[in-house]
Parts: structure tokens; C-alpha cells; sequence
DNA sequence: GCACAAGAGGAGCGCGTGCTCCGTGTAAGG
DNA sequence: CCTTACACGGAGCACGCGCTCCTCTTGTGC
């Protein structure tokens, strides 16, 4: 049953190199295009900057699916070389921590594409870029230990980063630089200086599959429906 | 050009009483539906959910955007009314910062078309409901004057809230009180202890024309193009 | 009770988008 | 140069969604 690989050398002819050259052409073409527009863009858009047709895409790509998995992995590992590059660059922990959120909000935050499946990783984390992306915090983390507020955790620096990354994307157009005024102040919170305990995250390690939904803190379950 | 009012009383009927309980039907569902799916829904879910044929919503709302708006305008309204109560029924200024925070991130921050259109806002500032957000913002800001780090704007906070906003969206299903410790340590970064300035935001009242998306300030303009 | 305008309902149209099919083109192998 | 298998291109299909049209129903005023 499992026989099924590439077979003899012989018997499959080398790929042509046209058929390489379009490849690389249209992934090039699909991450300029999902950055600027995020994966909602429609796959003629990428086949006509590309300069293929449909028929050579869907070749190469059974499935738009599988063309922004292929980009999403190039560039979200891109995306973590670059901010853990800034961060070793440094030469403090602290400002090692500094620069790799700089480095990380200031490129490829403006990726629309990756920023949405950045949110979404939180609650389906099969992108493998994300665990290169925690290691890297895990390292900051450890280097900066004795800086760090108590009690901060690795995924803290990970939603800080998706939600600051989010904050560049909404602000980009007309407030390029106002992302960096939230960092600052975030940055500032995480200061071993502050004491103060953080909230327990209720669920630390595990997924619990209680009624979470049931029961809300205050307010309404779903707002407008019980008005 | 402006005699096209409903002209004399006697002339147009008083509405039917189904057309209003069919009207109020619509927008109660329109708004669970909303929050649970954002303004990404399909028009025919709200209509069955409420219980009304596609041509009675559509009588009643001639466009999706027209239904879109009214019930956002009423929930947007009514998530800043409910955050501000929360700060006025607070002990110190200290306290209405924080409760005022933690009551518009934790009822209305779930509800997913407020949190579309609250990102949106930002570049397109046409929802009255974001000034009444931001007066509520602004009360908080100088009642809390001298415990707030200085330089901090009304806009830091609100970008702050759309930010932890998205925060609570994603982490929700998994770890629903996780987002609280984020806004602890952003309220500590914004104490007055802090003293070092916060960067300019570039365009503080201005939206500036100028060639913002051809120079960036570190990294590939599109990240992947040019790889 | 009657007449009728306002309302209700849902099949269906237009359009955008993911994906396919098939005739044509062309690089490798001899 | 010829053969052939792989590759190319784009017209077209299926489907989902915003919106309309037309027929039937029902509340309202007399």
C-alpha cells in the first residue's frame, strides 16, 4: 500500500523548468498578494500577477488552500528569523526583547495574510511557524527572567505580540507610528518592577471542555439577545 | 426639493402592528446573529431566525448595510453606555479606569461585528457611536489626570481597547480569562511611574498624503516580494 | 362585512469566486 | 526532426450570497 512513491528515477521524467519557474512565480506572486490583501483575495488575482492561467495554478496548487499554506510557511518562518535575528542583534535582554518586538511589528505585521492566521493559531495551532516563533519568545523569556514581571508567561508575549499586531494593521494607514506608543506601554507593564499578581488564566495548560460558554462573568451572553 | 416628508398625517396610514413586530423581530435577531457571526452572515439566517420571509426584511431594511448599521448603532451604544457605568459606580479614578476596561471587554467584546467595525473606525470615523465612546474615554482621562502616564492620549486608550478588544475574540473559546492579564500589565505600563516620553505618533491630527507606504522604516515594504 | 393598500413570503436573478475540462503548446528524449 | 508526455491557458461550471419580483395574505378604515 505503500508503494505508491516516485518509483525508478527513470520512470518519471525531470520536471520541466518552465513548470519550476511558474511555481516559483506564482508563490511569489500569491505572498505579495496575500500580504497586501489576506487570504479572502481571489485566486485570479494571483494567477494574472503571476502571469499563468488558472489551469497552471490549480497544476501546481490542487487547492487555494494549499498555495497559502505553501506561502504562509515561507513567509511566517521568514517573519520569526527576522525578529529573532533583531533580538540576538541586541545588547541587553531587555532590549533584545525590544528589538524582536519592534523587528516583528514593524515588517511583516503589515501581512495581512499572516496576521489572520496568526489569530487564528490560538485556538488551532497546527502552523508549525508558530512554534518557532514560541521558541524564540522562550529564549527572550529566559534571558530576561530576572527583568521580567513574576508570573509572565510565554503565550502573554505571544497574545501581546497578535494583539499589537493587530493595533499595526488597523492604525497602518493613518497612524504608521502609533503601534509603538502601545508597545511602549506594554513593555513598561512587563517590568519586574510591577509586583502585582497577574489573573490566573483558567486554563494554563489544558483545554477544559466545561459550559464556558454558559456562564459569563457579568454582562450578557451574547449582547443583544436578551434586551 | 425637500417637500418628499411623509406629507400630511392623514395621507399615509399608521403602520401596521405585525410590520413593527416583525421589524423589532428582525433586528433582535439580526443582533444575536451579529455578534455570533459578524457582518459576514448571510442575509437568510437572519431571516429565519427571526422568523420573516427574505422581501418582509428586505421591505424593512432596503440594503444589508442599512440593517447592519441600525443594529450596530443600538449595540454600540449600548456596550459604551454599560462601560460607562461601570466607571461611574468606581471608588477612585484609579478603579474607573480599570472597571470601565473590564466591563467593555467583557460583555461586548464577544460580539464579533461591533469589534469588525470598531477596527474599521478607525480609518473611517463615520460611527457616531466611537464619539460617545470616546467622550466616556475622555471623562476617565482627566478625572485620572495625574495617575496617568504622561503624554498618553485619548486615542492610546482607545487603540488599546480595539486592541485587547481582539485579544478577547480569539482567546475566548480557549482561554476565556486570559486577555485580563494582558490589560493588567497595559493599565500598569500607563501609571504615572512611567516617566520616559512615549514616541510621537507621526500624525496626531492630521491624516498625512505623503508617500507613507513606499519607504518603511525596516524591512521589505511587501515582505515576501522581494525575497 | 367590504374594499384595498400595506405587508408577507420565497422562488429566482445576477454576480463573484473556487475549481475543472479540454484543446493547444512545448520542453525532453531518441 | 519526430514523438510524446507533461504543461499551459482560459472558457465555463457549481455554488453561495445580496437583492428583486410577483403573488397571495391580512390588518385597517369605512
Amino acid at each position: 500500500m505503500a508503494a505508491q512513491e516516485p518509483e525508478d528515477t527513470a520512470r518519471r521524467r525531470a520536471p520541466r523548468v518552465d513548470a519550476i519557474r511558474n511555481r516559483e512565480a506564482i508563490v511569489e506572486a500569491a505572498s505579495a498578494v496575500l500580504a497586501e490583501q489576506g487570504t479572502a483575495v481571489d485566486v485570479r488575482e494571483i494567477a494574472r500577477r503571476s502571469g499563468v492561467g488558472m489551469g497552471t495554478l490549480y497544476r501546481h496548487f490542487p487547492k487555494k488552500e494549499d498555495l497559502v499554506h505553501t506561502v504562509l510557511r515561507k513567509d511566517f518562518s521568514e517573519w520569526a528569523e527576522s525578529a529573532r535575528q533583531a533580538a540576538v542583534d541586541a545588547e541587553d535582554p531587555w532590549a533584545a526583547l525590544t528589538a524582536f518586538y519592534e523587528q516583528a511589528l514593524t515588517g511583516y505585521a503589515r501581512h495581512r495574510a499572516i496576521m489572520e492566521n496568526f489569530s487564528l493559531t490560538w485556538t488551532v495551532p497546527d502552523l508549525e511557524g508558530l512554534q518557532q516563533l514560541r521558541r524564540v519568545i522562550e529564549r527572550l523569556c529566559a534571558g530576561a527572567a530576572g527583568l521580567l514581571r513574576p508570573g509572565v508567561t510565554v503565550d502573554d508575549l505571544l497574545l501581546l505580540l497578535v494583539s499589537l499586531g493587530h493595533a499595526v494593521q488597523i492604525t497602518d494607514d493613518c497612524r504608521p507610528q502609533m503601534w509603538n506608543r502601545l508597545l511602549r506601554i506594554s513593555l513598561d507593564g512587563l517590568r519586574a518592577e510591577h509586583h502585582e499578581p497577574l489573573p490566573a488564566d483558567t486554563a494554563p495548560g489544558t483545554r477544559p471542555p466545561g459550559p464556558d460558554r454558559e456562564v459569563r462573568p457579568s454582562g450578557p451572553s451574547h449582547p443583544a439577545a436578551g434586551s
